[in-house]
RNA sequence: GGGCGCGUAGCUCAGUCGGUUAGAGCGCAUCACUCACAUUGAUGAGGUCGGGGGUUCGAGCCCCUCCGCGCCCACCA
């Protein structure tokens, strides 16, 4: 057997979708330790991801990878640590998001309207739209490798999650934190619902401000006032004035006249007034200014609306009413001109509010709408976060979150749509009482009449997706996922949506279960274009990680995010990124190649005599790679630890690729040529670092390393070194993750003795390069190795095999004179003299080491200047000595240099 | 107005107990394709760590200040 031969580039289309199959089938994704199996155990403590949902509105973009890759990563890690692990998926009805796309779809299609259609058909084609998309979305995320329990996955709209919508509002409306009322909400006219303020994002835009006159209502004198809103003097019920302003206080508690339209409106005094600015008189239009607003109710103003939901003028407007509110705009502005009113227009660069989905304008209006009393919430969720109930990784967004909490304003949580949880509030007819129950009411519960009506609106998405951490687990009720799973463990998302959903999600479960959703926040940052730029659908200046994956595979493009990434902050992502680690996934695949067939290949050597004798000892090579591996393996334990995942990846990478791949490899070569057990040996130390590579890259790059694996454990399953992976399981998703083990006494000695290996075959490698050797050709050497001639004795051969040494021409003492004509490096206590007869230069040689005296001449003074100083007494003893022990041998340098000088 | 981040090699970025010789990838230069991999290997060039000041025996890292870029929150009409 093991005669088949892996393909010589790793193969990700071929391996990809058949590994994620096995995974899924095999129940890899299932928690270990599961309250619905037999064998539960409900004391092992679980760790527990609750997805961030994404919506069911469309395709997979980055920020999707970006997280399911962080996720699996977190995951997959905490698995093979033998911790049962639970991923839960889920997807977002996504309100707003996901009607407008179907909205726009029946149009462009069909050509009808939703009104047309009527709700429930409405709602109907929705669902079918969800049914696909989620379909493809899900799809999309198991493409990406993510080891999440699907057998667990929710939506935000199922029957179970809508019960929870239900309880969460009903409790908090028989607590009196939800309330229902007129208050100035944003509204998007497009839309045609109610925003929260989270839902606009402001811009800067050119604009103009208008300067106009506020004429007295008696005489002809007035007020100038400046505004960037003309169409709303419409609603002006009042000018406002700072009562200290000189100008203009013989005029507080006069009447001025609304232009065009002729309502007197009193002049007030208000501190919020700024004299500086503008004209130092201020329009006061309580019903579309949030400012005017709070003016508006110190001062008892009356509230006028001049807009309806689509933005056009109401009666209140007058001859305006039923004009568009640009139009309005434009007309009266117009008309104010004739009739003189007029001061100036100046460009002005304003604010501009547009929401977050449609674009549009949003304008400040009063409306009868549904909000969350928050301040209790926001209360209870500072305290998790000050206390360490909750940690936020990084740090510093510990501070946005107390900032925007310590703040925070009422929630707008109605919507005017119709994908969504419906508001569970019937209004009675008869006694204008309001129900709110757990099941629907047939009647009404203060008059008991049946003339009820459900509220029409339903929630915002976020209201159902704040309680995602617990509904999903079956809250409101105790189901044993709920009791074990709950809370999770890890809340894994951008930083872009810490108040939308993070926030509330502490907030709620606080509110709801008590207990604080989560105990760690991990904030990735977002993906951005090759050039800083945030990356847009409409402005088409994204990247499609669909096809990028076709290019390169999955695993070179999570390999990428993983590792290009700091938490919290941006990433620019290029392609070449990919590309490059497209490259390590095919590194990984190669080397393992490489140990595959050396496994395979000691087979036939498996039945010879040889085969039958004791173990090789270790060589140089091996405990030196076995050394650094141990390193490393310690390393990337703490670095996971502290969630630097990105630098654990890093690593592992340079591990792998400098040390193992590029001279590890190298050496084993060497090794397994002699046969026997020799190369058995070498084989199992291969294999060995191999597999613990596998492991740690398991998380970070799953599709290589799970085919590879596998590949490996076939090998030596049916080598002479089967008892390698005799306990190893089918899977590396099922294996453990390598544990780090306290360093021991010969691996620092196997560290320096191989670097110095290292030094002097790269000092004769350069030479090589600098001196145009043909590669090809060996060339004889002379080692002077003073106190480390044993060592090279030992490993002349390995020396001379990567340092195109002719090993019959390498000689070795302890102590000698550098042969006529030759060349001579100094490596640290290392002289190697290599006779290169009319090859060389002898002054520019003589100039080349000159230049290296003074180079370490000059470190030389250095250290001995850095000694001599406060250091030494101050400096830590370990890092006085160390520095000592450097000048030692750069002394020891350079008087061989100085000795080969003459 | 308040807050945060960034500024390190030509480019993109690491560098989380402050330790004295600052790293990687890409790009560039020279060389090498039977022997795991050209999605490769070898060798090399390239940096006053944004400027200034300070603390310290020692600063890319800590403090102050200035400059440039970006983001978040607030929203003075």
């Amino acid at each position: 057997m093991s005669e088949y031969q892996l393909p010589k580039a790793y193969d990700f289309k071929s391996t990809e979708g058949r590994i994620y199959k096995m995974w899924e089938e095999g129940g890899y994704f299932k928690p270990s330790n599961d309250p619905a199996k037999p064998g539960f155990d409900p004391q092992v403590k679980p760790f527990v991801i609750s997805i961030p949902p994404p919506n069911v509105t469309g395709e997979l973009h980055l920020g999707h990878v970006m997280f399911v890759a962080m996720e699996d990563l977190m995951i997959r890690y905490q698995r093979m640590k033998g911790v049962p692990s639970l991923w839960v998926p889920g997807t977002d009805h996504a309100g707003i998001a996901t009607q407008l796309q179907v909205e726009n779809d029946l149009l462009r299609t069909e050509e009808v309207s939703r009104e047309e259609l009527g709700r429930e058909a409405f709602i109907e084609r929705v669902w079918q739209w969800k049914e696909k998309y989620h379909a493809i979305i899900t799809s999309q995320i198991r493409r990406i490798g993510a080891s999440c329990d699907w057998e667990r996955e929710r939506f935000t709209l199922d029957e179970g999650l809508s019960l929870a919508v239900r309880e969460a509002f009903v409790r908090l409306y028989e607590k009196g934190l939800i309330y229902r009322g007129p208050r100035l909400i944003n509204w998007s006219p497009g839309l045609k619902t109610a925003v929260s303020d989270l839902e606009v994002e402001y811009a800067e835009e050119p604009g103009t401000l208008y300067y106009f006159k506020y004429m007295l209502a008696d005489g002809d004198a007035f007020i100038p006032v400046a505004t960037t809103r003309p169409e709303t003097i419409l609603a002006d019920t009042a000018v406002a004035v700072h009562p200290q302003d000189a100008r203009y206080q013989k005029f507080i508690g006069r009447k001025v006249v609304v232009p065009m339209l002729g309502r007197a409106v009193p002049v007030i005094a208000d501190e919020y007034v700024t004299p500086e600015f503008g004209t130092g008189a201020l329009k006061i239009t309580p019903g579309h200014d949030p400012n005017d607003y709070a003016i508006g109710e110190r001062h008892a103003l009356p509230v006028l609306s001049m807009l309806d939901s689509e933005a056009k003028v109401t009666a209140t407007g007058g001859p305006y009413a039923g004009l568009d509110r640009f139009e309005c705009r434009q007309k009266l502005w117009a008309d104010m001109k004739a009739a003189g009113l007029v001061i100036k227009e100046e460009p002005y660069t304003l604010n501009v509010p547009r929401t977050q989905r449609g674009g549009e304008i949003v304008e400040p209006m009063i409306s009868e709408q549904w909000f969350v009393r928050i301040q209790p919430l926001a209360e209870a969720a500072l305290a998790a976060v000050r206390d360490g109930r909750v940690r936020i990784i990084p740090e510093r967004f510990e501070k946005v979150y107390f900032n925007w909490l310590e703040n925070i304003k009422d929630w707008c949580i109605s919507r005017q749509l119709w994908w969504g949880h419906r508001i569970p509030v019937w209004y009675c007819a008869d006694c204008g009482g309001k129900t709110c129950t757990r099941l629907d009411p047939l009647l009404c519960a203060h008059c008991g009449g049946k003339n009820i009506q459900q509220d029409p609106d339903v929630l915002d998405t976020w209201f159902s997706s704040g309680l995602w951490p617990f509904s999903s687990l079956g809250w409101p009720h105790e189901t044993p996922d709920y009791k074990y799973f709950y809370p999770t463990t890890m809340m894994e998302t951008g930083y872009d949506i810490l108040f939308f959903w993070v926030a509330r999600m502490i907030m709620d479960g606080l509110e709801f279960t008590g207990q604080v959703p989560f105990s760690t926040v991990y904030l990735h940052g977002l993906v951005r274009n090759e050039d800083g730029q945030k990356m847009s659908k409409s402005k088409g200046t994204g990247i499609d990680p669909l096809p990028v994956m076709d290019e390169y595979g999955t695993d070179a493009l999570r390999f990428t995010l993983l590792v290009g990434s700091t938490p919290g902050n941006d990433m620019n992502l290029s392609l070449k990124k990919v590309e490059g680690n497209r490259n390590f996934a095919n590194k990984i695949w190669n080397a393992g190649r490489f140990v595959v067939n050396a496994v395979n290949s000691l087979e036939a050597e498996a039945s010879g005599p040889e085969a039958s004798g004791e173990a090789a000892p270790w060589t140089l090579a091996d405990s030196w790679i076995w050394a650094r591996l141990q390193a490393v393996v310690r390393e990337v334990e703490r670095l996971f630890q502290s969630h630097q995942y990105g630098e654990a990846g890093r690593q592992v990478y340079e591990f792998f690729w400098s040390d193992y791949a590029d001279w590890y490899v190298e050496a084993a070569k060497l090794q397994a040529a002699a046969g026997g057990p020799r190369a058995r040996q070498t084989a199992a130390t291969l294999a060995r670092v191999l597999d613990i590579c596998l492991r740690l890259l398991h998380p970070f790059t799953p599709f290589v390393t799970e085919e590879l694996w596998g590949h490996l454990r076939r090998a030596l399953l049916g080598s002479p070194l089967a008892e390698l992976a005799q306990g190893w399981g089918e899977a590396l998703i099922a294996a453990s993750f390598p544990e780090p083990r306290p360093a021991e006494a010969w691996e620092a000695a196997a560290l320096e003795d191989f670097s110095l290996l290292q030094e002097t075959i790269r000092a004769i490698r350069n030479l090589r390069a600098e001196k145009k050797v043909p590669p090809a050709r060996r060339i004889p050497a002379m080692l002077v190795g003073g106190g480390r001639t044993e060592l090279l004795e030992a490993q002349a051969a390995l020396i001379a095999a990567l340092a195109g040494l002719d090993r019959e021409q390498v000689s070795i003492q302890t102590a000698g004179d550098k042969p006529a004509d030759a060349v001579t490096l100094v490596v640290g206590p290392v002289e190697v003299h290599i006779p290169l007869s009319g090859m060389v230069d002898l002054d520019a040689e003589r100039l080349r080491q000159e230049k290296e005296l003074a180079g370490v001449a000059a470190q030389v003074a250095r250290l001995e200047k850095l000694l001599g100083s406060d250091f030494a007494n101050k400096a830590p003893a370990e890092v006085v000595q160390k520095e000592r022990e450097r000048l030692a041998a750069l002394v020891e340098t350079a008087e061989k240099m100085r000795a080969q000088l003459g």
